[in-house]
DNA sequence: CAAATGTTTGACCATTTGGTCAGGATCACG
DNA sequence: CGTGATCCTGACCAAATGGTCAAACATTTG
């Protein structure tokens, strides 16, 4: 199905560099706003050379987003039935939280593509909606056994996605509000903390 | 500071169709991703004609985002410090998700904005800064009075602006997600009843 | 080494796009 | 109704951009 791994050395430092300089331009500028001389230049390559790894911008950027989606829904499949929902509930917050540090450029450029519709990911939308509707359904029965609040397993979740994207996808605003003090160096623990207690305790005092 | 109200009959009605559909074009393709003849067809006139009103793409982008920030922040400042602190954060949160459902153009325009790194809202994120500092006060307030949980303040208001606008922002996800049955008919319903639980009381049984 | 295969580039092209301009159409008003 | 201000447009332009191509340059391999 897919095209058969790069077969020299040199094709798969490239394809990398490649990737890699795609990321940065597509994450910050956005598909349409990411031009191809600004992904060679970042690459380190000319123009052209880069055409000859990948046809057409609109195939790189799809490469992008198939390896991502390939790894960004993870912690929610790690989502364990058998867990103890309150901590199982946690500790995808956290990894969620996680991502969003480790990976804020990713998180754009999905954010970017939902934004305007996801135009290139209806396929892939399609898989999203069966494993949330399963998690959803182990989510429903957690609330049925007692063990976690009556709530919309739906909406739990897009709230979960909502408030750790948020620290990737909104950092700007994060940073602005927060300032230069030693505030923002901290957000992503202190977010941990806070979020912590709000899913598991609300705001009642 | 503002140039003068428009003058003519004219230059209202056109000026109005521009903003509108600046607006929707911006908020479906981004700043770069949008075409002066895309707002020109949409706003029923010639691309000369555009520039006649607004002298540059620029330009019309600005007016929109100062238009915008203008009233976005209006519910977080009625927030009221001597109401009833659960009351006035879940009141806080209705008001966001009813712009959310409003105003979902104006929300991606400025979610866009954001994840870009927001190149041209530099000043009013200042503003941004002292408002929500202010308020930040307040809820720190109310937690030292204990009426509300023991937080960190501005993680709060993220919190709040993340789930709420998630619905405006990701709605091609959440409409995917919740498929094409009753349940994304009711999701800013559903999404109140849910947020309230949640901030409220947290998911523990 | 030499052929075959793979890599790189400068020059080039067609299209798109933000923006200009001269002049014609329309409107407000005395 | 006439005249000055406002409004509108077709034609045009320069720059940017996605993409092509032939030919030069490396690298691998028999």
């Amino acid at each position: 199905m897919a095209a058969p791994k790069p077969r020299t050395r040199i094709q798969q430092i490239n394809i990398a560099a490649i990737l890699e300089a795609a990321l940065e331009v597509f994450s910050q500028a956005g598909f349409r706003g990411a031009t191809l001389d600004q992904i060679a230049a970042e690459a380190g390559m000319s123009k052209p050379n880069l055409l000859y790894y990948f046809r057409s911008k609109e195939i790189i950027h799809r490469e992008l987003i198939d390896r991502l989606l390939d790894t960004w829904l993870d912690p929610l499949r790690a989502l364990k039935p058998d867990g103890e929902p309150i901590a199982e509930i946690v500790a995808y917050i956290r990894r969620k939280l996680e991502m969003a540090r480790e990976f804020p450029r990713e998180s754009r450029l999905f954010a970017n593509e939902i934004l305007h519709g996801g135009p290139h990911i209806q396929d892939e939308m399609k898989d999203l909606k069966v494993l949330v509707d399963r998690k959803a359904e182990v989510i429903r029965g957690w609330s049925a056994a007692g063990k976690l609040a009556e709530v919309d397993p739906h909406h739990l979740i897009f709230s979960i996605w909502a408030t750790t994207q948020h620290y990737a996808d909104f950092d700007a605003q994060v940073c602005a509000v927060l300032g230069d003090d030693a505030r923002a160096a901290t957000r992503f623990e202190d977010a941990a903390c806070y979020l912590e207690q709000l899913f598991v305790n609300g705001l009642k005092p």
